[in-house]
This record gives C-alpha cells, sequence and structure tokens, in this order.
DNA sequence: TTTAACTTTCAGTAAATATTGAAAGTACAG
DNA sequence: CTGTACTTTCAATATTTACTGAAAGTTAAA
C-alpha cells in the first residue's frame, strides 16, 4: 500500500473508532493526523489536510489541547502556533481514562449514592429491586474507578505485564 | 427522594451515560427501565413508562437483545413477548465488552496490521513515523483486546481482588 | 499608534442520527 | 380458512449534532 492511501485510511479508521466511543469524529481524525507527524503542524495545514473550515480545526485543536492529547508548540519570532501530540500510546490512553473518568464516571458515581437512599418499604419488590440494582451498580462503577486510577499511576509494561501473565 | 423521582433520574442518568458512550440514548434508557423492574415487562408497558412510539421501543429492544443485555420471556398460552435483562452487573460489562470488542476493536486491529506494511523508505521522517505509531497502536489494541479475553473468562471478585490488590 | 498576521467566536446551515406511526407481516385460536 | 392479537418494517419527519465562513478579537512588529 502506498503512503498516502495508508494515511487517508489511518486517519478514517481513527475518526470511525473515535465516533463510535463518543468522541466528536473530526477531533479523532485531527488527533490521527497529529500522531503521525513527524513535526509541528499548523491551523492552516491541518485545515488543508483534511478539508475542513478554519472555525472546525480550531474547535477540534481546542478540544484535544484540553483533553491533554495535544500541545500548542511555538517557534521563537513567529506569531503562528504548532501542534505536536502526545506520542506514547500509553501516555495517550491514560489522558483519555482520566478524562472520561472526571467527565463522565464521576458525576454517575455520585448520583448513584443518593439514589441508593431511595425512601420506601424495603418489603414493596419495585424499592427492593432498585436499592438492590443501585447498590451493585455503585460497586461495581467503584471499582472501575479505582481500576483507572491504578492505570494512571502504572508503568505500562508492568500494568498489562502483571494483568496478562494472571491469564495463563 | 421518592421512588418515582430516583426511577426517572435513574433512566435519565443511564440513558445520558449510554449516549456519551457512543449507545442510543433510547437503547439505554430502556435498558435501565429492565435493570430495575422486578418483573417482566411488555412492549407495551416500555412505551408507556417511556413515551416512546412502538417502532422505537421494537428497534431499542431488538437491538438490547442482539446485544444479549436482555432476552424475550413468554407466557404460557399468551402471545405477547415480555422481555427481561441480565441482572448480574458484572455479567452485564463483560457482554458489552465482548461485544465491543467484536463490532469495534477486531477490524481496527486488523487494518493497523495492514497499515504497517506500507511502502516506502524508512530514512522518510514521514514513513518512518507512520509505521511507529502503526506498531505502538498494534501493540496497545492487542493488549487491550488480550486484557478483555481475560476479563471475559474471570470471575468478578478474581479480578478486581487481583487488580486492585496490585494497587497498594 | 497603526497595520497585519494571526486566532476565536458564533449565527446560520448542513449533515447525521433518532423517532414516529401507519401499513405490512406473522402466527395462533376458533 | 379467517379473524385477531400481536410484531416488524420503513418512508417521512423531527431532533440533535457538527460544520462553515465571515466578522470580531487579539497581539506584536513596524
Amino acid at each position: 500500500m502506498k503512503f498516502e492511501e495508508a494515511k487517508r485510511q489511518f486517519i478514517q479508521t481513527w475518526g470511525t473508532l473515535g465516533s463510535e466511543w463518543g468522541i466528536n469524529r473530526t477531533m479523532a481524525q485531527v488527533h490521527a493526523l497529529l500522531l503521525i507527524a513527524p513535526q509541528p503542524l499548523s491551523t492552516d495545514e491541518i485545515m488543508e489536510e483534511l478539508q475542513i473550515s478554519r472555525g472546525n480545526a480550531n474547535m477540534s485543536l481546542r478540544d484535544l489541547v484540553n483533553w491533554t492529547l495535544i500541545r500548542k508548540e511555538l517557534n521563537p519570532g513567529e506569531r503562528k502556533e504548532y501542534f505536536v501530540a502526545e506520542k506514547d500510546i500509553w501516555e495517550v490512553a491514560r489522558r483519555i481514562a482520566t478524562e472520561r473518568k472526571r467527565r463522565e464516571i464521576e458525576p454517575v458515581k455520585k448520583i448513584l449514592t443518593q439514589l441508593k437512599t431511595v425512601e420506601g418499604d424495603q418489603k414493596k419488590a419495585e424499592i427492593k429491586e432498585f436499592t438492590q440494582m443501585m447498590g451493585q451498580l455503585g460497586n461495581f462503577v467503584g471499582k472501575m474507578d479505582k481500576s483507572v486510577d491504578m492505570m494512571m499511576k502504572a508503568d505500562e509494561n508492568w500494568f498489562f505485564g502483571t494483568l496478562l501473565k494472571l491469564m495463563k
């Protein structure tokens, strides 16, 4: 396969994967482009390569910076901003996990805790079932949460090494 | 908090969480409703409770059955179909992980493997960066894949027990 | 200052996704 | 068979989400 084709396909694949997991397709494509860029890219280069508008490029880049998946890089004596991606995939995974935990898991955890305290007679099947399920979910989410904390601190080889050794 | 309010809030929370993770909001809400139902529910009961159309209810239920998160239940001598959810949350998590792996991770893995074989001079920075990144990603996705396989076979207490013990 | 090179915003529009509901399909009881 | 109690489908529509591009904002060099 030719390089240009491979690049096109990678960007497309990454975009699709992103949108399947609730991440805006264009943002994932910009990320893909920066992941394989050997040097920092400017907004104009990204617009050109992905054929997107300035507004869209700016927004995607801002979001990626907020996710800490990319950072701005400035050349001395030049106004233009360039962007570089974090290229260590384990680090990328950790940042995504951390961010999604903070934005999505923590709020759910808090709500589940509240919902466990629902008023009503535990002898009613409805209430019993509800309380039990909130308990199970709260417990599970708590464990997931702890697992992410662990991943955040861990080194890749150690993490997968330990995990996969347990499999045998 | 009153039961009706807690129920409403749980269904809403679960729907939001689903849509943040690329799962149709209504499908997640139907799932939530069945998770807390002490007995099987019919399509009409679900339509009524969530205020959705017959078509939408039918489609969401079919999808949930395909994900093996719920199953049909028939009462002898009755035409109507009822639905029950798998209530063991560890089992639910495993089924979701298995399904997403199959639908989304496996195809990406296959493509990454192909993309590693891109033609071109490894001395060119572009190609070198690309090949390296495909290698890193392929490696990472492979490990995630194996971790899910492990989870599929494991018992909840053992899995989290082992994982969280490693944290200390 | 002013000008110019750049970045950000956001109202309007386009595209993607989800939902409805009525018609068609299915299968069982009589 | 035939009626009826259901389930499924799908074209039309509504809703949500993403994108554009021009105007406003910012910053620094002249």
